[in-house]
DNA sequence: GGCCCCATGCGCGAAACTGCGTAGCCCGCG
DNA sequence: CGCGGGCTACGCAGTTTCGCGCATGGGGCC
């Protein structure tokens, strides 16, 4: 496997309140060439979370995250991060003491990339992690694409993000000029220019750069 | 939620090499007015599948399968499922009496629709019972329109496809017919068989349909 | 008063779509 | 063997649509 390098050096987040877990690991990861950092608790790493700009990670990172710590559990903190969506660029690996079915299950339909129990093969474990990373590295590089066109998509005007809409459905300028009681003139003026913005050249290109931007659905 | 009419009555299929268990499930199921049916092993069931038209299901189902079995394992079915590509139009609800945690993980991300640990509850059970049914009835509805435009597809000719692929990337006519070394005219004709062949009216609409017509990758 | 967005008109050349007709090739059917 | 039918390919002509430049005008906004 190969990590692109234009992502940056990859990450591995630790939070596990015992101190002598976080420094094992880190020392497994180190020993594997690994970068790692550690945090003692949830709200740690949330502090952490706090001073980073708005668009983290931009490298390849992972979560290696313990359930059972003292104040705040690692499935609330897990469950944070699914909020923020953070999920796809950050895999959660989860480390747990006490193996629990349901927990696990529900962890993993819920988006968690592990569910490993204590103790581990580090060999497994390192495994986990550079698929975590792998996965990750997909993420960001999937979330520059989108983001470039959703920037692209929120400089258009609001006529125009209208008449892209019918473009992209298929319609000939004439309908389209129908529909929104325009003249075709003027929706061809629009559709130059959102093919401007959009940096395509075709209507079909237009669709087919679309698809690729919106999210999947969830599962029960 | 409700399922829709036209896919069919939903049948819960049941394997458990325990009577009493398939029994006591059925029981319950159908007291929650869900038509089941049980076999009493992984190979029972695979005889079955055999007996089935080759696009099945063609109704919403679910199976509900347990882990332990003799001969063999629910896991293994599992696997053959997987492989027949049966999973999204047939949810799998694991049930165990043994809580591992890493054979559940490893089920879930394999696709299953959900491990479920005995004893159970009852409610809890019929609930996800009903969620897989749903799911099922959704890619049963999926699964009828890539088939149609499979379908559609496979109806083309050689040349036609040709010309579509160059049509959906956004060329025009003028390119397609120097690219393929025929002219304009050539292009039009094929361009304009496939839309009729695909049952449409515009190349943004052929793009659009072509779109939803392939699968999504898998996870680590 | 520039500047941007929206809207429109006119016109030209190019591209697209359609109908009608031609033609070679291959293949199966009687 | 001859004939119809499907596939491929092409031309001509007419209509429609598209792409684009050029010009105009109104309504906000700093």
């Amino acid at each position: 496997m190969s990590l692109d390098p234009s992502l940056g050096i990859p990450v591995v987040y630790l939070v596990d309140d015992e101190d002598v877990v976080r420094d094992a690991l880190a020392w497994l990861l180190r020993s594997r060439r690994l970068l790692s950092e550690g945090f003692a608790s949830a709200e740690a790493f949330e502090a952490f979370l706090a001073t980073r700009p708005a668009p983290w990670p931009n490298a390849p990172s992972c979560l290696v995250l313990d359930v059972r710590m003292t104040v705040t559990s690692g499935l609330v903190l897990f469950e944070r991060l699914v909020q923020r969506g953070l999920l796809p660029q950050l895999p959660v690996i989860f480390l747990t003491g006490h193996g629990d079915v349901p927990t696990a299950v529900a962890a993993v339909k819920r988006g968690a990339f592990d569910f490993v129990e204590k103790p581990f093969s580090n060999n497994a474990l390192v495994d986990r992690v550079e698929q975590a990373l792998q996965m990750s590295a997909q993420a960001l590089a999937q979330r520059r694409v989108v983001d470039g066109t959703a920037r692209a998509l929120a400089d258009l005007t609001e006529r125009e993000r209208e008449v892209m809409r019918l473009v992209i459905e298929g319609r000939p300028n004439k309908l389209i000029a129908d529909e929104l009681q325009i003249s075709v003139r003027t929706v061809e003026v629009h559709r130059a220019r959102v093919f401007e913005k959009m940096n395509v050249k075709s209507a079909v290109e237009l669709a087919n750069l679309l698809r690729g931007a919106d999210p999947a659905p969830e599962r029960g």
